[in-house]
RNA sequence: CGGGGUGUAGCGCAGUCCGGUUAGCGCAUCUGGUUUGGGACCAGAGGGUCCCAGGUUCGAAUCCUGGUACCCCGACCA
């Protein structure tokens, strides 16, 4: 495997094709025979793996349990919510017959036209409709509330335009699907949720975000409210990467589901759906990597330390693979997750480069040298530098680095993205700093989908949220001059 | 669906404009040897429906017609 990264440039021309030969060379995923699937490889869903065990488990902290809906939707559901159609019934598979014969032409198979169903089904591109429509059948009363449901699925939207883990036909999530007895506590829901969100980006990716208000254009189909959590990455666009909604009563209203109150009287469920995906593996490549690869934090790193034997003929290479033997157990009993490589068909100099591209956080190097000094190379991924240590103590020198990487690499994503985000007054400006810095704009909006919708169409930026701890601050609407009650944040998304 | 590009060995490509030995190069693979503290080197070997179909021609990877697949840029979106 001779893998050489193109150089990382931050224009916008050169870095998509970085980030798929990124993708590909780490082993993470490539595009399938099916036009605009993914095969995702072991490599890229190890880590996709422990990024589900994580959020999985702060899901059922908060008393979420998981469940399963199916894959196909009866098409008339979809109708049901009315904004929720505009929003979700255009890029849909659709399913329309159930049998295949043998083509009277003798070309193979075709499909059986008398097998056509009598209504379509809808491959899901999201859930609501469907648990919607079976919760309606779990709640009569207020004692039977609130619900709240995951699954773990995949989804299809047929997107005509797909980029590995950022977008592709077939992606897999988690969906949140809860049902509330107020107002209120279907508002906490949603915000409780988004926080879970915050805390596993910032926490375990290393990923910083702002969390915040989607302006009603961009709001979730069939939602009241939508909060999203944004990331920046290297080249400057925002990423959305995760969302809770409040779906206020309307697919209660749309499925009928009512419940008697603490008064007896009947009324409509509040609803709270919440969702990420396996665009997140993109987030924390696009966030973290450099020229020699991937960087991936040690919390989430599915091989946290390597260990690489250096040695000349076979001798020297069973001395080292006895000692690092050794210290393997000290790593693993310290709960870290360690690998040997003593291939001896590929030199140390292929392993360092190769562990770097997968951005395994520590590598550690054992040769005769160190035999003989009690000593080990160790090797920073994130900083790429090495020094010598000693071995004695190395487990849990290695275990307190962990941390230390940890927080190094988010900080450096921090100080990035406080970086990009631009204070701008005027409309000069904003074109300008839109087009040769990127990153968040911090701006005056009139408040009105059509300002915003015109900021679209002349720059592509669209306001990425209205942050929740945005500050009161009168000013004038960057683009109409329209008075404005406080900032929100623009940036070009994927 | 619009605009551009590409289909040649497992991967990456040259050759196509201007038709002419047995279709070539790098990486990978296999064999042997020498190496081994940052992507080893030498020698040898194996590996091809030149995207598909049709046409022109003594002769097509190369020219013509039609199809098809993929990639990039837009519109759509997590």
């Amino acid at each position: 495997m001779a893998v050489e990264l193109k150089d990382l440039t931050k224009s916008e021309d050169n870095y998509s094709q970085w980030y798929n030969d990124l993708v590909m060379k780490a082993g993470l995923a490539e595009n399938s025979a099916v036009r605009g699937c993914m095969v995702i490889k072991p490599y890229g869903y190890a880590i996709w793996e422990r990024m589900q065990k994580v959020l999985d488990e702060m899901f059922k902290e908060t008393g979420v349990q998981n469940a399963y809906f199916p894959l196909f939707i009866p098409k008339s559901f979809f109708s049901r919510e009315a904004n929720h159609v505009e929003g979700f019934a255009k890029e849909c598979a659709v399913v329309t017959h159930y049998r295949l014969m043998n083509d009277p032409q003798g070309k193979g198979i075709v499909v059986d036209p008398d097998a056509r169903l009598e209504e379509e089904l809808i491959v899901r591109p999201t859930s609501e409709t469907i648990i919607w429509n079976t919760y309606k059948n779990w709640i009569n009363s207020y004692r039977d509330l609130p619900i709240l449901c995951n699954q773990w699925a995949n989804v299809v939207r047929w997107e005509m335009r797909t980029r590995l883990f950022l977008r592709t036909a077939e992606f897999l999530w988690q969906e949140g699907h809860t049902a509330h007895e107020t107002r209120e506590e279907a508002i906490e829901e949603t915000e409780r949720m988004i926080k879970v969100y915050q805390k596993f980006a910032e926490e375990w990716m290393c990923l910083p975000v702002i969390v915040g208000h989607k302006s009603p254009n961009e709001r979730f189909a069939g939602a009241e409210d939508t909060l999203t959590i944004e990331a920046l990455m290297q080249d400057g666009k925002a990423l959305q990467s995760g969302t809770s909604h409040f779906l206020g009563q309307n697919f209660a209203k749309a499925f009928d589901v009512k419940y008697a109150n603490r008064e007896g009287k009947l009324e409509y469920v509040w609803a709270t759906s919440w969702g990420v995906s396996t665009r997140l593996m993109g987030a924390l490549i696009m966030a973290h990597s450099d020229n020699n690869g991937l960087v991936l934090p040690p919390k989430l790193a599915p091989v946290q330390v390597v260990l690489v034997p250096i040695y000349k003929g076979e001798e020297q290479l069973a001395a080292a693979r006895k000692r690092m033997n050794e210290i393997a157990d000290e790593l693993k009993a310290k709960g870290l997750r360690v690998k040997i490589d003593d291939r001896d068909n590929v030199r140390a100099g292929f392993k360092f480069a190769e562990y770097e591209l997968k951005g395994v956080p520590v590598r550690l190097a054992l040769g005769q040298r160190d035999l003989e000094n009690g000593t080990i190379e160790l090797a920073r991924r994130d900083t790429l530098t090495k020094e010598t240590v000693s071995q004695e103590g190395v487990a849990e020198l290695i275990a307190g680095l962990m941390d230390e990487i940890q927080a190094n690499i988010f900080k450096k994503a921090l100080d990035y993205r406080n970086s990009m985000i631009t204070k701008v007054d005027t409309w000069e400006e904003f074109v300008e700093v839109l087009n040769n810095k990127g990153g968040f704009i911090s701006a005056h909006w009139d408040g009105t989908p059509e300002t915003e919708q015109a900021i679209k169409e002349a720059t592509k930026a669209t306001i990425r949220c209205i942050p929740l701890d945005v500050e009161p601050e009168e000013g004038k609407c960057v683009f109409t001059g329209k008075p404005s009650h406080y900032r929100v944040l623009f940036a070009k998304s994927y």
